[in-house]
DNA sequence: AACTATCTTCTTGTATACAAAGTGATTGAC
DNA sequence: GTCAATCACTTTGTATACAAGAAGATAGTT
């Protein structure tokens, strides 16, 4: 695991977080993960600070770093702003999007298309991504863009597993082709409610899936 | 300026570049920062990097820290998001709203009135600030209202402008008024438009008083 | 005289050493 | 036998020492 340099160690530990190799309040050692990463605990230190400020590990003075998933509720109230700053996108890409853009909306809905026909989630995965980041871009607004793309990244893995369900490929296309439809005639309250919507309905599929794990628990 | 702890070196130094001992562009030397802090480099770069994280500085590596304040034209983009939160925040409190806390807004607001009566824009700026910040946690969605507070921190130095304004404060008031009525009957929308155009009004000064800023500059 | 290359110096990035605080265990007293 | 207090050990926070890279100056060449 040989790696050098404070950032990329931040990135390492944050694909760990996702990926599971730490569960949720599991307590990061700083001398353990220096030797493992082959730095001291000062680059160390300086990735666990980024971790915080990017929200995925809680730094209790004295006490150490924790790793913090968000809880089911946190993630709703996520998904819920998610959904708001990407109808405000939306909103305003409306009005100031060019036809350029329009079109490589449209191209992005190709790929996810064939993605989809391919059953292929992981590829679906991306290039929705890059649809949705050109509708951030075209709001004109880079400090929304900004916004938008860190909220983006912090929701990702639990934004992937919904795309495993049967038939939501296929749906999420059919809402792609409303927002573009919406973009392309320029109303702007038809494009915020379809983006609002098309993220709402992820957020509500993740709560009836904590739903019924938390029922398969019990 | 003897003072300790890695957190409070970041407070200072905040404060510092809001009331500008440091201007935009300053390289901050972390000797020099150091040893006037009483404190080695390893806390004052943790403060450094604590302040990249809130957006105040940027880290150039093997550069440097230095000062980054908002231009003219961010800090528009910022007026926007901020608008478009709040409006956000206060659909979502339209419906969720207790009476409890409808009456903290109104208290807010007579203290508002009070300060304005009396010409004291600091005291306005600060009940104001509890007037909004009850919105955000009455929006019911705690990760929205932590993203607000971050906001309305960041652009506080930028606001706090608008107020010196001849009658701003009344017009203020009178705003607030609107907001709680529609508040009050629980018109999502209303409440919604009410308060983007509320803040919407501070990014169009603000703007006014660029434009004015770089007339006279030219 | 101007341009370039190298060397020196200053600054950042990293490692290590040290100090302080917290946790846990062991021992003593009730 | 149990509870509490003290002591030891572990771990975080800070200082200092060291390494590496970037900027500037000086000298040499064209």
């Amino acid at each position: 695991m040989e790696q050098r340099s404070a950032v990329n160690i931040a990135n390492s530990l944050e694909h760990m977080i996702f990926d599971g190799t730490f569960a949720d309040g599991d307590r990061l050692d700083e001398v353990r993960l220096a030797e493992q990463f082959g730095v001291s605990r000062t680059p160390l230190r300086e990735a666990l600070q980024r971790l915080e400020s990017s929200g995925l590990v809680t730094l209790i003075p004295r006490r150490g770093a924790f790793v913090r998933q968000p809880g089911p509720l946190e993630l709703l109230e996520m998904f819920e702003v998610m959904a708001e700053l990407e109808a405000v996108c939306a909103r305003l890409a409306a009005r100031r999007m060019s036809n350029e853009a329009l079109e490589e909306l449209r191209e992005a809905n190709i790929r996810c298309q064939m993605a989809s026909e391919a059953q292929d989630s992981d590829l679906y995965y991306a290039e929705n991504e890059r649809f949705h980041a050109t509708i951030y871009r075209e709001s004109g607004n880079s400090f929304l863009e900004q916004e938008s793309l860190k909220l983006q990244k912090r929701l990702r893995p639990f934004r992937r597993q919904q795309l495993r369900f049967r038939g939501r490929m296929a749906q999420s296309l059919t809402e792609h082709e409303a927002i573009v439809a919406a973009l392309t005639s320029g109303d702007s309250n038809a494009a915020a409610n379809a983006l609002r919507d098309h993220v709402t309905v992820q957020g509500e599929r993740f709560q009836s899936l904590m739903a019924g794990l938390k029922a398969a628990a019990s």
